[in-house]
DNA sequence: ATCAAAATTTTACGCGCGTCAAAAATCAAG
DNA sequence: CTTGATTTTTGACGCGCGTAAAATTTTGAT
């Protein structure tokens, strides 16, 4: 290492004898330089340890390198584990990603936003908060940033939308249950984004199409803390004796999570052995359902194939500069977890 | 709204009727100006809405508002929830923090540490990742960087550490275990971090002290799945009878959950219950160790105070200026958090 | 109205780097 | 050793804002 630090671009300049701009044009694109002067800047860069300062490096440039990851509630297993994905293939991509969680709350998702626009990302992904959503603010930030949305779709808004197919998941999952023993009811909360709404409504019609009456238990609450409300709820379900059916299909894991608990409290065997009372399903399969007692059956979001598709749309549409003309919806497939809760 | 955009605060201060420092002097504090332009400001905040390029104002300024959050492992809801806090607490307080996750990886987290240096941080939250950190980078940065390190201690660096007294905690649930129970074998995995050590450490004291012979059994895993590798090594701890006590104390929560699940699917019933085969206990207090099946006994740690100790300390440096002449450790002691499990 | 204190404006420069045009140097062929 | 094409250098400006010093205005109290 040299004796003292380097500052900035023209002392590296200057220290490895090539002009600024030249440096400039190889930290751009290292390939982009005569083949003896990028050995020699990396010589001096061996010696010297320098590194462009990256928000510096953003302030004039025609098109950035940054892309920003807004996530609803960082602290659920599902955006964390799917903001994880898209990151890493924003790295791998060559760009820098930054992560940012809304919390829960509709003005920090706008404070977000704003906060992106100063970043002038080339791209984002958005996972909106969905119904608390400022639907004006994102509207007009897709309208300014190249944006992929996904998980919570908000109709109209940006270009593409990627995400879980809804209706063809809880139509898989209540074909099997059906198949398996009795037609589930449906354990819900109040929906906080487009998703849980689509689910209620696939779990309708699936049920009508094979002649079942539907049974929708909704229980209250209004957080992200989504165990505590599932495990309230279901103590509340069980104890009134509300349940029409001995087979619960939740809304997702986590609310399912919290209903094992509360049947676990009240002992009642979860699973669908012949000595089990109750049957209980979710939907996602996140990150720690398999670890549940019993594992949970689920339906699994196709994190790979969303985050993937995510990202090579976004990257292309960066690449080639162009807004989509009509708006795109991708959906994936949900794949049955046939695990023994159910 | 107004007509067209404003773009910068040369314009945004001529459509004001105001000179750009004085602009600029509000936005870094309302109160420091006088009523009047102030007031005339605001008027022309609500016509044209413009909001300061927080990248360009962090550029030349003496002290930024920034704020980074380095945490090793997001997807972990222990580092999920910590930092959600320690994020609010910023917010609160006025400064724009930046969450980073090294996802496991010491590449990552030296590159992370690149990256907040060109944000010019006021200071840095660092969880570090422990033994695989590279330790002179994370030195360095320290140095140059007003830093509390929380989590994870690595001894000789930065000015303020922040955590969980590992030592008491242990002792505490393992006298409790003692009190109700067979004595506890220690379940761990090949530490990641000097937490995982500590915790063996402070089994074997405890042990000792209270007259028992310790058993340590440490299972097979180098990743950040712990549940999966409390599962398999549970499963293998399990089936080759190496249990010599009914009483299993988990080096952490996550490992567990892994444990539990084993437990479950060898119809092992784990609990304090007559009927039951096997008492479980965990260490943290993860958010969702309330809804495992049984809930889960464990020892908390108190995020509350750590993510408070840890803001206020960081806070009050950056307000003075000052680097604290000798390290100082700051632990907070566990909670015993009595659930069915053991 | 008078005057000192406080605030604002003017003017100018800096942060670290992107980018562009013109001039100079380097290169691959011939 | 030319010639023409490609790169690099030079010089200059821009991004959006912080900051400092001096000149000017406003304020508040006398």
């Amino acid at each position: 290492m040299s004796k003292r630090k380097i500052r900035n671009m023209a002392e590296f300049a200057t220290v490895s004898g090539i002009s600024r701009p030249t440096v400039s044009k190889y930290f751009n694109d290292p390939g982009s330089v005569r083949e003896t002067i990028r050995a020699r800047i990396e010589a001096a860069l061996e010696q010297h340890d320098y590194r462009p300062n990256i928000y510096a490096m953003n302030q004039n440039r025609r098109l950035t390198k940054n892309i920003g990851i807004v996530v609803p509630y960082l602290a659920d297993p599902f955006f964390a584990e799917i903001a994880r994905r898209i990151e890493r293939r924003c790295i791998d991509a060559g760009f820098s990603p930054t992560l940012f969680s809304a919390h829960g709350s509709p003005d920090l998702e706008t404070g977000i936003l704003d906060s992106l626009r100063s970043l002038k990302p080339a791209g984002v992904f958005l996972a909106p908060l969905g119904r608390a959503s400022d639907r004006a603010q994102v509207e007009s930030f897709c309208r300014d940033v190249p944006t992929v949305l996904f998980d919570s779709n908000l109709d109209g808004i940006g270009d593409v939308f990627v995400g879980h197919d809804n209706l063809q998941a809880v139509g898989l999952i209540i074909d099997y249950l059906c198949r398996t023993g009795a037609p589930p009811c449906f354990f819900e909360m109040p929906p906080l984004n487009p998703n849980a709404n689509k689910r209620r409504e696939a779990y309708h019609r699936a049920m009508e199409r094979l002649g079942h009456t539907p049974q929708v238990i909704r229980v209250p609450g209004d957080s992200w803390e989504f165990e505590s409300i599932g495990y309230r709820g279901g103590l509340e379900v069980i104890d009134s004796g509300q349940l029409a059916t001995n087979t619960v299909l939740c809304s997702n894991d986590r609310l399912a999570v919290g209903f094992l608990a509360a049947a676990y409290e009240r002992r009642l065997r979860v699973g669908h052995g012949p000595d089990c009372a109750l049957r209980v399903a979710g939907h996602d399969d996140h990150p720690f359902s398999r670890f549940t007692c019993p594992p949970l059956t689920t339906v699994a979001q196709d994190y790979d194939s969303i985050a993937d598709q995510s990202a090579e749309i976004l990257f292309r549409q960066i690449e080639d500069g162009s807004r989509a003309e009509t708006r795109q919806d991708v959906l994936f497939e949900g794949k049955l977890i046939m695990r023994s809760s159910a």
